[in-house]
DNA sequence: GTATGATTCAAACAAACGTTTTAATGAATT
DNA sequence: AATTCATTAAAACGTTTGTTTGAATCATAC
């Protein structure tokens, strides 16, 4: 059996690392066994060894960071319900806790968080069967809870309005991250730019976004 | 050579039509010419033959239909300023002009409008080199043009904050569009939603992320 | 030191890929 | 009716794909 630490756990671990910048950078068909393999200097067979099949190395790419990524998402709102002891918490701490968190491991790219939310974020526009199915189930809990803790502090606001702008804070975020350099070229230089910077700026946006008065009410 | 309403010209439609939809369910390196000449109901040599290779069929797709959509966006910039007659364009307009010629484009079902809008909108997260250089062109004249609008619109606020809330926008619509199936699944149920629902919506919370206050002044 | 079980390795597998080739078919022109 | 040229058709091309195989290698337990 492998164990932590053994030289098992490394060739694990690069495949991992590798076919995580690989997915990211061509996508899932984009991106063969022999890229990941030789980019993570391990035998062809490796992958299929400790993983079974390209699918399930896809699903343990993502399930390594994204199950305590929403772990931590959690916890911030548990947090924040503790502090408020009952109170309504503030629509714009909820905003936080969850994409504020994701920031902040989008800020970390030594660790590759950074390489990770590019990754997720553009899966979200890029869904095989297969792989929808996989986010649903590992994004189903946190979802729900902060859906319920949104319509909690805000219950003036109809439940399919905040479900609708939630949707669209998802994308503004994704798209940020993941289209870093995409729409660079598209809008001109964002050449120099620290991504420490997109936090703040990001926030503000969405804060804003959520805020804005709603459409007209015939539509809702 | 190929006149419009002739044989050739329903091929090569054919295969346009057929790749648009399996290109936006599949991306491009999961469709194959199999899947497009069998969908398209040609024979397999037939992409080769009208567009050379897969490649120039992928930039066929894209200039079928976005050189139209940026020349419908750049008139209704135009019309806005000489409406104006030098007075300054509220940006509210400008954004319209923008964003919402692309959602008109996009409530488009039968035409296809609403296919190529989540193809697009997938493609900015999907950029393979090519894909994304061909992107950057046909989209140059028409950005400029429309950040130099909402330069003139807010002087007040600085250049790289507006270019910066410009992204922010880009991907909430994209996402909104693009992912409509996406996160359906994460967020819950938009199971019977109207797709002309969406505009309106959405421009409101573009609008309010472009009005918000803006992040911490040490960070501009 | 020998046996055991996990891991690595080189090689091969059938299937699917994008593209090319050569011949048949179509419609228009002379 | 014969010629011409664009288009369609069927078949094959050489690569690359994900996966499997069987032997070599390694560390560990006896």
């Amino acid at each position: 059996m492998a164990e932590a630490g053994s030289r098992t756990m490394d060739t694990r671990s690069r495949i991992l690392d590798a076919a995580e910048v690989l997915f990211m950078e061509n996508g899932f068909d984009g991106t063969s066994m022999r890229m990941i393999t030789s980019r993570a200097e391990v035998n062809l067979a490796a992958v299929n060894y400790h993983f079974g099949t390209k699918e399930l190395l896809i699903q343990e790419v993502f399930r390594r960071r994204l199950t305590s990524l929403n772990q931590a998402r959690i916890a911030a709102l548990e947090d924040l319900e503790v502090e408020a002891a009952g109170a309504p918490v503030k629509p714009s701490r909820i905003v936080d806790a969850f994409f504020g968190t994701a920031l902040r491991m989008a800020a970390d790219v030594e660790g590759g968080g950074h390489t990770f939310m590019r990754l997720l974020g553009r899966t979200y526009t890029e869904p095989s069967e297969f792989v929808r199915q996989f986010l649903a189930e590992e994004y189903a809990e946190c979802v729900d809870r902060f859906l319920s803790a949104l319509y909690r502090a805000v219950p003036e606001v109809d439940r399919k309005e905040i479900l609708w702008r939630f949707h669209f804070m998802m994308g503004a975020m994704s798209y940020a991250i993941a289209g870093t350099d995409a729409l660079q070229l598209v809008t001109g230089k964002f050449d120099d730019e620290d991504p420490a910077q997109l936090a703040p700026r990001l926030m503000s946006f969405l804060l804003g976004g959520l805020r804005a008065p709603l459409a007209d009410a015939s539509l809702r």
